[in-house]
DNA sequence: TACACATTGTTAATAAATTCTCAAATATAA
DNA sequence: TTATATTTGAGAATTTATTAACAATGTGTA
């Protein structure tokens, strides 16, 4: 946990890498330089290369990086080449996009349960899986040994159910609830803040219409 | 535009003091130093001042910070004092989830329209919202002069809907298409990347698992 | 096989972000 | 009213992140 730290902003580069990989892998490219990635990206060619040495470095002179391989390795530091099972704790509109998203299972994201407090959704399913009350929420993951809850509550239900899955045994919360969860720092938290996104994108948009509303300094 | 820029990193905290600030200001909290945020947020108070300064510094020496000032004042820089106008394309859960999201029409993003491709869903309504032909949205963006599009749509759509997009003069595209989108530089784009979010989770919990699979350095 | 070329990995330089420090300003209590 | 305690805003110091530079090493070709 303590060795060689790499900072999360190389973490936040590598998928983005990995998608990019991906497509080239798709289109049939077998070799790349770090300076024709850098064109397709646009991030500099020097960044790439830092990037990848943190784990190593999986180029070679003269010749650049074997797509293939690379696409591998980033895979298995993101952890990707594993499986990970995963609950939904929130059947809404959200959960159910979650849930339903494919391209997750193919990333070895499998979708193992979904549980909800409305009473109507109980015993409806999402893609075979069926909603289960809440309450039952923690002996299925105790039981099933679940790793990930995807959390698609109200933030007001958020940092109790947080709690619960703790004790659950759960390893990481991916967290849509617009509240910042207070867990043990064994648990991995990864939070999606939607709201944050949209103010960012509001602030951006009026930036650009009024430049000069800034501060006299 | 080009005048005091400031840095990205400090408009992405902007949401989050935000979101304390108004957790605090129900709570009835009139004043705050930023010693007490900087213990609620578990961020240094240095660098809430000189965040707070970049817009010119909001508090008073020997006094702190006035809650519902500074409240107002970081709803004024985020551009949520005013109304923004949007429309939603793709019609799934995703689409759905975020229009149905009350919070942000709290916020003043108010949520004019609705487009699918999906013939079925022509008609359904989503708060008062008729879902409609895709092909009506460019006459519908034009007409009532739209400022934000939501993409919830496969990546291999995103693309060009981003182009139509533009040219039918939109301002912003909050972008949830796992796909990069290439716009002219005066169209604001926000990006959220859930996959990228999923497997940055599953680096960290692989990382903590095994801490020791660093490269040999 | 030998040589020119390409391209990495690595170190150094630069830029950006964060934290520290403290004088100046204000609030509050005596 | 005055003295003491608070707390900001601003500049300096430090740390972190990014970019540049280039020697080392391999590729590909003649």
């Amino acid at each position: 946990m303590a060795d060689k730290d790499i900072s999360q902003a190389v973490i936040s580069r590598l998928p983005r890498y990995f998608r990019y990989l991906g497509d080239l892998k798709e289109k049939g490219v077998e070799r790349i330089s770090s300076q024709e990635l850098s064109d397709i990206m646009k991030v500099t060619a020097s960044q790439i290369r830092q990037d990848f040495n943190n784990f190593g470095g999986f180029g070679q002179q003269g010749y650049g990086y074997n797509v293939n391989y690379l696409y591998d390795e980033i895979s298995k530091i993101l952890g990707i080449d594993k499986q990970h099972s995963l609950v939904i704790i929130g059947a809404g509109h959200l959960g159910q996009a979650i849930a339903g998203y494919t391209n997750f299972t193919r990333r070895g994201f499998v979708f193992k349960g979904a549980f909800d407090c409305n009473p109507d959704l109980y015993g409806t399913k999402i893609r075979d899986v069926e909603v289960r009350p809440v309450d039952e929420m923690e002996d299925f993951v105790r039981k099933y040994n679940i790793e990930i809850a995807v959390l698609t509550i109200p933030k007001e239900q958020a940092v109790p159910m947080a709690h619960k899955l703790v004790e659950c045994g759960i390893k990481a919360i991916w967290n849509f609830a617009h509240v910042d969860l207070d867990v043990p720092n064994n648990i991995q938290v990864e939070n999606v803040h939607l709201s944050d996104s949209l103010m960012k994108l509001s602030y951006n948009i009026n930036r650009y219409e009024n430049p000069n509303n800034s501060p006299s300094k």
